[in-house]
DNA sequence: CCCTTTTCACCTAGGTGGTAAGAT
DNA sequence: ATCTTACCACCTAGGTGAAAAGGG
């Protein structure tokens, strides 16, 4: 789902790193950009595109926005750190509202029914203390297909609420098999 | 408290740092060091010395130990970070548990009923990475003798637990004046 | 006797999908 | 009609001091 109030991306990303320099310092975050410029509708149990493309979408599919990035917490941090096990952005959230970036929170601020591509950024901090994305031999940037999703503000695929009933511990209220005779019974 | 079960101190470091390079990286963190070699007791209303001091304790004051640093978690990162708002120590956790370090978490180990000074270091990561505590034009340290405590397991100054009750929030449902109001009251 | 460990009810803090109401 | 928002009960996760139980 994709509120006002943001909620996190769930399942949520996760990616092993090798080939950093263990002692250099990198930092590591995510971005969503536009898949398409499709509208999505839910249809006949399908996603299907709306037919009619935004206006003003055309041409930026796959161009960055600023406040479509999510630092992971952990950077900056050494080559090192980000090898020695597996990074989850389990805390990245979600949200259509553009205003939500104004507070101290990072959030990703997107648009419900289309479809995103989330990309892995690892860029290598310079000597002097700042990023330059702009030099190519700094920043390497991983793209994987099967993590594209299309956002939305109410569930459309009962597949996929279902996902998150079953894997989300947050969700465990909703499980049907879920046990709930340890709470208290009046009388 | 100092409980076999690490517990959070409070109430909490934090401190505001100015003077360090925006660009460069630095690690934050704190340091526990016996403040004095005695045992310490709680009677008649003060904290006394025992009378014997430990025997093995003689010329460790002030020395370090490896399992009595807590690196903030933010660290590394840049002085324009550490320097953007105060730095709070508010998730460091003690416990009288050597084994406690085994795990993951990182937590100071304390011997109870001694008394304790807390360091603050700031120590600068060179290029390649590393930091180097040798280097005295690379490391701060910062002592302020108004943070000594005593390291207890069960609560010896009634002034002390009552100041926690107030004013940790997660200690509200032993203040006198709490409402309870909203409770659920069966029949 | 004094100190430590364990367990507990009670709290903070915040992440779920459902649902009803609101908006276009 | 379709999508969005606001609110809710219900959950995870974990930080409190009190009090009882354990240990030297």
């Amino acid at each position: 789902v994709l509120p006002s109030l943001s909620r996190r991306m769930f399942p949520f990303l996760s990616f092993n790193i090798t080939g950093l320099n263990p002692t250099a310092h990198y930092n590591v975050f995510v971005e969503v950009v536009l898949a398409d410029p499709n509208h999505w509708r839910f249809q006949g149990g399908k996603w299907v595109t709306c037919g009619k493309a935004d206006n003003n979408m055309q041409g930026k599919c796959g161009v960055s926005a600023s406040n479509k990035v999510y630092v992971h917490p952990e950077s900056p941090n050494t080559g090192a750190h980000w090898m020695r096990q597996e990074i989850s952005f389990g805390k990245l959230k979600l949200t259509n509202n553009k205003g939500a970036n104004n507070n101290n929170a990072q959030m990703i601020v997107l648009q419900s029914l289309h479809k995103y591509q989330p990309r892995l950024h690892i860029v290598e901090v310079s000597e002097d203390g700042v990023e330059d994305v702009n030099d190519s031999s700094k920043t390497q940037t991983f793209i994987f297909p099967e993590t594209q999703f299309i956002a939305v503000t109410a569930y459309q695929n009962t597949d996929i609420t279902q996902l998150k009933i079953d894997h989300n511990p947050f969700a465990k209220g909703f499980r049907d098999n879920y046990d709930s005779s340890h709470q208290i019974v009046p009388g």
